[in-house]
DNA sequence: TCTCCGATTCACT
DNA sequence: GTGAATCGGAGAA
């Protein structure tokens, strides 16, 4: 077992987003409990071009978090209801960033912030021990399947027919 | 300040 | 298959 350098998520976001599959993540709560997951399915969000990414609209307060460098945790409230749990890739000021959209027992991204006790207190932190969230390379080599992203139909065409969704065959 | 709407989920018809 | 819950960010004025 290993744990993920920074180094790791200074790459392309489409490189980092399939890698992930398979890989362990790592929640220290509150209490001190530690608990793993299995990452089973990723998204890939990819700089200011990509019309399905929030950086698309530029630089702004809500959006600067994905201008930092890889490793860095995204956090998001969509729909008033649900935390978003997203890792920047990249280098500084290339707005990029992984969704993860799914952990074992726990499919979909709403349910698995939930589970993990993922709130906005944890945004722009860095992803390592200290932080409580972090993750581990088990060596696992996983069969990847990719697919079109979900919810970015005011996207527009071209971006949602992007095979970046990335999904651990069982 | 005010309005619009989303990287979702769940209950109900 | 459809719609409600619910709130912070972005853009308009």
């Amino acid at each position: 077992m290993s744990v993920l350098s920074q180094q790791f998520f200074q790459k392309d976001v489409l490189e980092v987003a399939p890698s992930l599959i398979g890989k362990c993540l790592v929640r220290k709560y509150a209490n001190n409990t530690i608990r793993k997951f299995l990452i089973t399915e990723t998204e890939a969000y990819r700089g200011e071009e990509d019309l399905a990414c929030h950086a698309s609209k530029g630089r702004t307060k809500r959006t600067e978090i994905m201008y930092q460098k890889g490793g860095t945790i995204y956090i998001y409230l969509i729909y008033g209801m649900y935390w978003m749990l997203n890792i920047v890739t990249e280098k500084e000021n290339i707005p990029q960033a992984v969704l993860i959209r799914g952990i074992e027992n726990y499919n979909g991204p709403g349910k698995l912030t939930k589970a993990l006790e993922i709130n906005k207190s944890i945004n722009g932190k860095t992803l390592c021990k200290r932080n409580g969230l972090w993750v581990e390379d088990y060596g696992i080599i996983p069969k990847i399947t990719t697919a079109t992203r979900i919810g970015i139909n005011y996207a527009g065409k071209e971006w949602i027919e992007k095979p970046w969704r990335f999904i651990l065959n069982e």
